[in-house]
Order: structure tokens, then C-alpha cells, then sequence
DNA sequence: ATTGACCCCGTACTTATGTACGGAGTTTAT
DNA sequence: ATAAACTCCGTACATAAGTACGGGGTCAAT
């Protein structure tokens, strides 16, 4: 059993939020005895770092909620990861549509004799 | 001379984000006359074009701020340009290492015999 | 027993990018 | 000339994921 401050410094991450986490209904609020300090045993603890672990991948709290709440029926996890890799993977290409963009721009920059005018501004315009 | 609600439908953006723009300095307030209507003409109408072009490539209000007060200085663009790039290739890589971890997890899922035990679920505890 | 470190709670603030609301004045169309 | 549509302004709200604050209670060490 640890006090809340432990488990945040053991999990790399602030009290507050912590607290956070149990205001958004991700997690209980353990049992606070007398002293009325929350007291967090391995099941919390386990929780949390399921979470971190999650949100590393890149799910969001909802979905994360979402995620433990569905009691490990591996279809519905297994239809979760398939539409987040869709996501990933529109945006991967989004993002590799915009590298092309912005290098032909630093290009056209590099090639630019007159430094009065730039080209990447015109074509904005 | 156009009012904001023309001006609005033609770049196909809201009146309040026009109107936000100009709060945030990105725009100059236009002149108003008698009625109190602002009523834009084409320096502003290209101004907006201009932010809405930068928007699409990925700039933020801050950097479309800095760009636009550039001055057509093509070395400042293209260092820019070149940083913005260093940051699109890390997002791409970083969801690149995403894809992967995500397409693993949905693999063990398929290949996974028993439906009451989730491997993914099981990894992140 | 006192001091410093820790924790409580509720609330407000943060960033980015807008969206929504409400009451009032103006312009346009019939 | 009246109604509908448009615009004004300031303010509050939205999202996501926290962070910060302030006034108070508690615990551990000296």
C-alpha cells in the first residue's frame, strides 16, 4: 500500500494526475482510512500502468475507457486496433502528402536567386 | 467590397472564424462604414486565402502569424519550411513504430484460440 | 512538540482553434 | 413599411489532457 504521491513518482507521472484520472471515471478512488489519504494497492496500480501503457500507443482516455471495460473479448479489442491502425494510417499518409509539400517548397526556396522575393510566399498567395 | 457573411461563404469558413482571426492579429479589422459592417476587399479576401492555404500544409495560427510577417525573406521561409519538416518526418516515424506495435497487437488477436482471454489486453496489464 | 513534507478538496487556468448565444442595430426584398 | 436576413459586440462554451492554486488537515522525523 502506497500514498498517492509513491505511486506517481513510481509511475512517472504528477498526483494531480492521478486525481485526474479518477475524476474522469478511469480508475476508483481507492479506500482512504482514517487518515483519509488515498492508499493505492498492485490492482490500482496495475491499472494505471495499463493506461500509460495504452496512451503510449495513442488511445485516447475515452478510448481507453472504452478498452477496459471490454473484459478482454478479444474480437472487440482485435476491431479497436483495426479501426486505429486505419486512423494511423490515414495520417501517415496526410502527413507524408505534407513532407512532399514542404519539401518541394525548401526546394524552391534553395533554388530561389532573388532573395527579395520568395517563392513559397507567392504561391501562397 | 463584400461583407463578411459573402466573404465567408466564398473560402467556405464561418463568419465567427473570420471574426476570430481578426481578435487573434492574423487579419486586420476592415474598414467600417456608416452601417458598422465590415467590408472586405481583395487585399483581405487573398490575406485569408493565404492563411487558409498555409492551414492546409499544417501551420499553426502562430507559425501562418510569423510566415505572413516574414516579408518575402526567402532564407527565413525556408528555415521554416525546413524545421516544419524535421517534425512532420518524427511524427511519421513515430506513427510508423505505432502501426507496427498496433498491427502486432490485432495479429495476436487472430491468431488467438481462446475468445475469453485477450493477449493484447493481457500485455498491457 | 514542532517543523517540513505530504495529502485533502474544489476550482480555475492552460493551449489551440474555433463555435455558440443573445440582444441590438442595419439592410434588403416584397 | 414591414419582415427576413444580415451584422454588430462581448462573452461563454467546446475539446483533450492535464496543471496550478489556496487554505486546510496529517504524518514522520528530530
Amino acid at each position: 500500500m502506497k500514498t498517492i504521491g509513491k505511486l506517481a513518482k513510481e509511475l512517472n507521472i504528477s498526483i494531480e494526475t492521478i486525481r485526474f484520472y479518477e475524476r474522469q471515471g478511469l480508475i476508483e478512488q481507492p479506500l482512504k482510512p482514517e487518515s483519509g489519504y488515498r492508499m493505492y494497492g498492485d490492482a490500482l496500480t496495475s491499472q494505471l500502468k495499463f493506461i500509460l501503457n495504452a496512451k503510449a500507443l495513442g488511445f485516447t482516455l475515452k478510448e481507453i475507457e472504452s478498452l477496459m471495460s471490454l473484459s478482454d473479448s478479444c474480437a472487440d479489442i482485435e476491431s479497436m486496433g483495426l479501426q486505429k491502425l486505419n486512423l494511423i494510417r490515414n495520417k501517415i499518409a496526410d502527413l507524408q502528402r505534407l513532407e512532399k509539400v514542404i519539401q518541394d517548397m525548401t526546394d524552391s526556396c534553395k533554388a530561389n536567386q532573388d532573395p527579395q522575393s520568395c517563392p513559397v510566399i507567392n504561391s501562397l498567395k
